[in-house]
DNA sequence: TGCATTGGTAAGGAGTCCTATCCATACTGC
DNA sequence: GCAGTATGGATAGGACTCCTTACCAATGCA
């Protein structure tokens, strides 16, 4: 029998695969495709360059500039120019495109709803063993920078004694537990690297 | 702060975005790509029929078609008359093939290493949340049939007193506990229908 | 025997994603 | 102030994925 990580790994796959099959059938009603609407749906959220667009999806720069052309070609977005510097541009959604995004995220899919469907500890522990992944690949620096609460300015772990609700988020003010922990954030902001050194050992300690 | 199960789904999609950009570096030295390689290794363990890789693949037959053609042109697979029913055709790996499968299964991936690094408790408990999501994906019929334990003629949930190791496979005629319970079994036979409720039922009652 | 079903391929087209190359702006040191 | 280098990005050419539509052949049921 072979080991637990490579079960694990093999049931990454299988449920991406029905995520991208689920996006096919999602975006068809627009004419877009699996990669066309995760590349909206992340803009949607907070524009942003292409060279971030490539990192956070693992592709190349030549191969977003091809995928945000089409986005651009259909209308769904635009490249507007980036203020802060002046060979960069930002892709920003056209009113078409976030109405597409919109009906792309309430969109039903099968494996949100399986989420869902699990008991409750079972998704809490879900979800805290695949930070604690994420963040391992961050570390070995497998993985670029997410907007993940863990590197955000706005982050204060462990900063109150309710054991429930230890961690507090200074953007909206609330106090939050493990569970909800965000990985991807519109309101993140990086943290500076001493700020987020201390954080990470400040959250390791609870 | 949107709901758990949006950040776990954010997170299967990271990871899977890593994996495959993983498989490129693997594959680039055989001159394979992503698809391939996962078509080869999953072939390699037993060979399959083009519609049965579709299916798993979450792919249409024509698409799989298509790629199978381009493994064979290359000389990594072969397709070969199923003794079963003469309109279908298995896919098999040549001797090339079994040989690319093999370096592809032991070349390093920052996914599974990042897996091996975690905690055991977590790994444990991500792999059991993993089970428990794929099941429930079977059961909404939104995920073919695999080759895991709870549908195999050869697995006898609860068979022993052991809390440790309460399982038993009789193909390899072992006691095993859920951290080894297994999504993709090389030796896995379907169970008649009648056989694998009842499991299921036995393994849920414990 | 007749016909729907199932396994599979072929053709045509959109789009991903690669490598390689090139352009423009931005930093850096003398 | 200006070369040299780094960075953000687009373009070109090519391999390939994946789709839809259409079609053939074996199968299985009425």
């Amino acid at each position: 029998m072979s080991g637990q990580a490579d079960q694990i790994a093999f049931a990454l796959d299988r449920l991406s695969a029905l995520r991208r099959a689920g996006r096919w059938r999602a975006g068809a009603d627009f004419g877009l495709n699996p990669t066309q609407g995760e590349i909206l749906s992340r803009i949607a959220v907070r524009p942003e360059r292409a060279a971030e667009l490539a990192a956070h999806f693992g592709v190349t720069p030549a191969s977003m500039s091809d995928s945000v052309s089409s986005l651009v070609a259909k209308g769904f977005a635009a490249r507007e120019p980036d203020p802060a510097d002046r060979r960069a541009q930002r892709v920003a959604p056209s009113a078409k495109g976030r109405e597409a995004a919109r009906q792309l995220a309430t969109a039903p899919d099968a494996v949100t709803a399986a989420i869902h469907a699990l008991p409750g500890r079972d998704r809490a522990a879900l979800l805290a063993a695949l930070i604690r992944l994420i963040r391992g690949l961050q570390e070995a620096r497998a993985i670029p920078v997410q907007r993940m609460c863990l590197t955000c300015r706005h982050f204060r772990p462990n900063a109150h004694d309710d054991a429930a609700r230890p961690h507090h988020c200074a953007f909206v003010g609330v106090a939050f537990g493990d569970a909800d922990l965000r990985l991807d954030c519109g309101d993140h902001e990086p943290a500076p690297a001493r700020e987020a050194a201390a954080n990470r050992r400040r959250f390791d300690a609870a």
